[in-house]
DNA sequence: GACCTTTCTGACTCGCCGTCAGATTTTCAG
DNA sequence: CTGAAAATCTGACGGCGAGTCAGAAAGGTC
C-alpha cells in the first residue's frame, strides 16, 4: 500500500509536480464552481495556475479524471456523518439529533456542491467510475439510515411497506436535492433555518414515525 | 397572440422549415439521452437528421435554444399531474391517492429524465432561462402540495415546523432525485415496485402526518 | 560544472463551432 | 406551365479548444 502519486506516464511524482497538481486540482474546483460543468476548458484550467494545457495532461488524461479525483476527496468528508446517524431518535431529543444531522450536512455540501453535482450528473448518464464514488461515498450513511429504518419497522413505529434500502436513498435524495434548490427557494421565502427546520422535521417523520 | 415559430433571423417559418425543426428537437432528446449533455454536439444532432450543422443554427442560436425548447414541451406534461394532487388524502383512500400520484410521475420522468437531468443542471448553474422554466413546471404541482402541508398543520395532523413551501419542494425534491438514482438501486435490488411503494407511503406521510 | 532526472511547454494536428454567401427547392402569379 | 421571387438549405471558411510530443528548462548529485 503506498499514498505515491503517479502522472499519466505511469512515473512516480515529486515533490514540485505534487504542487503543481495540487493547483491543478484547485482551480479545477474553483472553476467548476464558477462556471458550471458545461464551460470548463482545459486551457483556463491551466491558464489559471500561470502553466500551459500540456501540464494539465501530464497529471490527468482529461477533464473528468480530476473531477472524480475531486468527488474522492468529497467522499473523505461524507463518511463522518454517519456519526450522527446512530439509533435512538426514537428517543426525547430525536428531532434535536435530526437537526444536528442536517446542519452538518449543510455543512458538507456547501463545501463541494459544484463537485458532487457534477459527480451525480456523471453517474446518473451512467458514467461506472463516478457511479462507484458516489456509492462509496454514500454507503456508510446509507447503511446507518437503512438501520434506523429498519428498527423504526421492526419496532411497529413505522409501517412495513416502507423499504429500508429505499427509503434510505429516499432520505439522501431529500437532502442532497432540497440544498441543490436552495439558491432559489431563497428568492421565494424560504430561508436557510425553513430549510433545515423543515428537512429535520421530514427526516425524524421518515425515520421514527412520529 | 400567436402560435408561429420563428427562425434566428426573425421570420416566420413554413411548413418544410417546421419539420426541419421538429426533427432537430427530436434528434436532440435522443442524442442528449444516448450520449449525456457533456456530449452533445452540434455536428451529430444535424448529422443525425442527414442535414448540416448551418441547419441547426437557422433555428437555434446554440444547442442550450434546443434544450430549453424541449424542457418547455416537458413542462406541458407536468402541469395535468396536479389533477392528482387535490385535497383529501388524509381520508381512507389516501395511500391509494398517494400511489397514483407517484405512479403518474413516474410516467412523466421516464419520458423526459434526459431532458429535465439538462434542465436542472443548467437551473442550478445558474442559467435564469432554465431557472424560469424549471419554477413553471413546477409551479402547479408545487401550489397544490403547498396547499396540502397548510391543511395538514392547520388540522394539527402535522407539526407547525413544516413550511409549506420548503415541504412541498422536499417533496418534489424526492420525486425527482429518487427516481434519478432508480438505475443503480435496481442493481442493489430495489425494483420499481419497491420505490413506488416507498415513495408512495413517504409522500402520504409527509402530506397527511399519518 | 558536467551529467542525469524530473518537470514543463511551444508548436502542431485535429475536430467542432458558428457564419455567410450562394445554391437549391418551393411557391405562386400570370 | 413557366419564370421570378421567396423560403430553405449547405459548402466552405476562420477561429478556438483538445490532446500530443519533442525538446527546453529546472533541479539534483557528485
Amino acid at each position: 500500500m503506498s499514498d505515491d502519486v503517479f502522472a499519466v506516464d505511469g512515473r512516480v511524482i515529486g515533490s514540485r509536480a505534487l504542487a503543481t497538481r495540487r493547483k491543478l486540482l484547485d482551480a479545477t474546483a474553483k472553476l467548476l464552481q464558477e462556471q458550471g460543468i458545461l464551460d470548463l476548458r482545459v486551457v483556463d484550467i491551466s491558464r489559471d495556475i500561470g502553466s500551459s494545457p500540456a501540464t494539465f495532461y501530464q497529471y490527468f488524461n482529461d477533464v473528468d479524471e480530476a473531477i472524480l479525483e475531486l468527488a474522492k476527496e468529497a467522499t473523505e468528508d461524507e463518511k463522518p456523518l454517519v456519526a450522527l446517524l446512530q439509533p435512538g431518535w426514537n428517543e426525547a431529543d430525536g428531532l434535536e439529533r435530526a437537526r444536528r444531522f442536517v446542519d452538518a450536512y449543510m455543512v458538507y455540501w456547501d463545501a463541494h456542491h459544484a463537485v458532487l453535482r457534477a459527480r451525480n450528473l456523471k453517474a446518473e448518464e451512467g458514467n461506472r467510475h463516478f457511479r462507484a464514488v458516489r456509492t462509496e461515498a454514500n454507503l456508510l450513511v446509507m447503511e446507518a439510515l437503512q438501520a434506523m429504518v429498519a428498527e423504526g419497522v421492526a419496532a411497529k413505529r413505522l409501517p412495513n411497506s416502507l423499504d429500508p434500502f429505499t427509503t434510505a436513498a429516499a432520505v439522501v435524495a431529500m437532502c442532497e436535492r432540497l440544498l441543490a434548490f436552495q439558491p432559489e427557494m431563497a428568492k421565494r421565502g424560504a430561508n436557510r433555518d425553513a430549510i433545515r427546520n423543515t428537512l429535520a422535521t421530514l427526516l425524524y417523520g421518515a425515520l421514527t414515525g412520529h
